[in-house]
DNA sequence: AAGCCGTAGTGGTCGGACCACATCTCTGGC
DNA sequence: GCCAGAGATGTGGTCCGACCACTACGGCTT
């Protein structure tokens, strides 16, 4: 009697963690090509809906990639791919856990911001100055938020730490922080964060670790303080 | 002509999107019961399979729960409940991002530290000291590495950010701890982590936030180090 | 030699059948 | 009348087989 799966939890989960540890173990690399969702199946006694089931979930998690008439990959395993899911929570809190997750990217963002100062590129500071420009250029508030997510992702990518980056990048998602912006916004916080911006700026330009921390936190402070006060107002 | 999808992506994918966004409107609330596959399945003009592996995917993200014989429900959207993932990310995460995950834990966990000596309860104060006297009381790896875990996690807890501390939780799942502490712990380094242990109950005795932000910086610092020269050592 | 086109192989979708489990209901005995 | 047990019902879990949509490759045509 071969007992290969002791029984424990469905036949899918049991095929995800097969899967997540056959990559841990290193028997798939990165880009490798897995075999044949019929092949993986049989390869585990499963049927192939249920092996469909477990490389669909691998793949929301960012760990495989299925291409249609190719075949499935593993990804490249980057920060990025990994942390996408990272968004999802963000753009399902509401509430109260917005203000935690605020409160962890002023964490996240001012030490990437201090690190920023540190490292940064005269290509990078270069592309950080368009953004700002770009900014104050416009009055579309499209066109703003799009300037002021890539402003602080060329900052987060100076950091030098990619997974710090792809979180931050998590928590600054687009349905995310529209959400947010619709009303903050409203309340002339616009010449403000322009000024933050330009302090963030001005802490980079001057290689000044400790003020580059202390701008961006204050930066996602206001974000942060002003969302605590709409939390207060209705607690609904 | 309905043309309700206009046809992007996959079905699957389709369904995946249209289930978040009816969670994101409040259309189901948290603990809410779903229709069943079947109907849901009809509902949205698709096979029963391509439902499953949509569910499937929102079930590994944590936002859905399906309990078998009794139908599908909404998580209660904790940030334990989704940040789950973020232990995945830890699992299959080596070299060079190993030591980034540690970065952000130092950032992170350090932040928690000074937050939980302002916060923290007698109570939790209380359990904090009975982990530390269970690690000094056994040489039991396993012992110790499980009372670390608990220790951390109720100051973790004690910060009062629910986000954060999930955050830290999936930075230190089990497996991810135990690979690291392999070789770690064999170099003498158990008398050094027991030391910075007690130092960071001590500043949370003493309600020192700068204290407790340095201690654990240093603690969780010190590993870090180790395990950037181990990266430098075999760079494979 | 270059481009076209057919074909085999792959993931994507579908429908149906059956199983395992949870829950409620109805029955029977106490 | 009440409670325990047996049954019926409905649910998610698994499997199968078929077909569609797309990719990639190779041979064919020009």
């Amino acid at each position: 009697m071969e007992q290969t799966a002791p029984q424990k939890g469905t036949v899918t989960q049991r095929a995800i963690e097969q899967i997540k540890a056959m990559i841990g173990e290193g028997l798939l690399e990165p880009g490798q090509r897995l075999p044949t969702e019929r092949d993986l199946a049989t390869q585990l006694g499963i049927s192939r809906s249920s092996m469909r089931e477990a490389i669909r979930a691998l793949t929301v998690l960012g760990v495989l990639e299925a291409r249609h008439g190719s075949g499935i990959y593993v990804t490249q395993l980057n920060a990025g791919d990994l942390l996408e899911t990272f968004g999802v929570v963000a753009d399902l809190s509401r509430g109260a856990r917005l203000v935690e997750l605020m409160e962890v990217r002023r964490v996240l963002e001012s030490t990437a911001t201090a690190l920023a100062a540190a490292r940064i590129t005269p290509e990078q500071l270069a592309e950080v100055e368009l953004h700002l420009a770009a900014m104050a250029a416009t009055d579309d508030p499209e066109e703003i938020l799009s300037h002021d997510l890539a402003f602080h992702r060329v900052i987060a990518t100076a950091a030098g730490n990619d997974t710090m980056a792809a979180i931050l990048e998590g928590l600054s998602s687009r349905t995310f922080r529209a959400r947010v912006w619709r009303g903050y916004q409203e309340e002339g916080a616009f010449e403000r964060t322009g000024r933050e911006h330009a302090r963030i700026h001005r802490a980079l330009v001057a290689r000044d670790p400790e003020a580059a921390r202390a701008a961006a936190a204050a930066h996602v402070g206001e974000v942060e303080a002003w969302m605590r006060s709409q939390l207060d107002a209705e607690p609904a």
